[in-house]
DNA sequence: AGTTTCGGAATGAACGTTCATTCCTATACC
DNA sequence: GGTATAGGAATGAACGTTCATTCCGAAACT
């Protein structure tokens, strides 16, 4: 349908110049052109610009998902599984690298701090797998037995870094260096 | 002098709010009355808002450096002074959660994007004491041969991600914890 | 010493701008 | 022709900034 096409440039248009230039440098005015649409059809298909917003969270999440775990097998180590997340986090991020600014934006914005309080206390699909694989690891001495947070820290402390310096130009992230940076990270992690 | 007891309780407002907040929640007039304060008054001690907020970074950022070199041993082992740096650097935030919650803020803004491309590819203090670590733990065969980003993002990331953490609530860094989390960085930059 | 004058500091109401949202008209579809 | 949808000008709230005015302590004068 058209109702979906219009929606769709929306969302997409919201995405790009959020990613691009953040929140500040998206008003509904320009939205609505980049999109091709006049500024009273925005409202026609979110309720207001929180709702467009959150929607756009939520269909990135989506989409993030079923990546990480194409081809994750459950019965591998925890290591190789470590591993695996990782690189197919770090390649998803780096294919789409305006997916990558926009969850940051996003995380950093009064949107996102309600949700990112939710995480660590709640459960994602994607923090699960990690949960799991930590709990796991704790449990059978693979791990270093420090609490989850501290976990988290020391994985996506480092991978979200290094793929914000690719996505800002500083580095190259090429499969080699994502692999020597995911192992790195291993180290830390391992008992 | 008089001036200089409003200029304080101008920026103290303002590290508040936006610490605290954000920066959508610190509009001038609330950094005013929180400073006791008419709103026409701070423009007598800045030319503007932007000039307010950078300056408010600059003397946070000023406070800190000393502070991370305070019985920084120049003759140490790469690994003791790596460990003095960040545990330096940790408790700083710990003791000044506004003082962190603020630069959080700051560089996820747009007034701190244009400051850390210049941090990644200039020079600052802190991170020069960090990078002469890097380069010189790359060249002594102690550190892993990966790029300076990539390092950095091994540090810091985990560092400031459990930094977050604590002044969050999620955990409660001690002195204990702090030192395991090091190290465990540690374990990931080594050889 | 008491009174007046003076000047910089402080003030907050007013202004212009920006933005999200609404509303009414024009258009497309059946 | 009647209904649903799109558009963009109109609206009002919120914000940073300005400026005419007030305030106050110190100097100047008697």
């Amino acid at each position: 349908m058209i109702k979906l096409e219009k929606r769709t440039e929306i969302i997409h248009a919201a995405l790009e110049l959020i990613a691009e230039q953040g929140f500040h440098a998206a008003p509904m005015a320009m939205i609505a052109s980049r999109a091709g649409v006049g500024a009273g059809t925005i409202y026609r298909y979110f309720a207001n610009k929180d709702v467009l917003i959150t929607e756009l969270y939520r269909e990135i999440e989506a989409k993030i998902l079923p990546c990480l775990l194409e081809g994750y097998i459950e019965k591998q180590p925890i290591r190789e599984r470590f591993l695996h997340l990782s690189m197919a986090l770090l390649r998803y991020f780096i294919i789409h690298p305006l997916y990558f600014r926009y969850l940051e934006q996003f995380f950093n914005s009064p949107y996102g701090v309600a949700l990112r309080r939710e995480k660590l206390l709640g459960r994602t699909e994607k923090r699960d797998a990690y949960r799991e694989l930590f709990v796991e690891g704790v449990a059978g001495q693979v791990i270093k037995d420090l609490p989850l947070p501290v976990l988290f820290a020391l994985s996506f402390g480092p991978l979200l870094a290094v793929t914000r310096d690719h996505v800002l130009g500083f580095i190259v992230l090429d499969d080699a260096l994502m692999a020597r940076t995911i192992e790195a990270c291993w180290e830390g992690l391992k008992k």
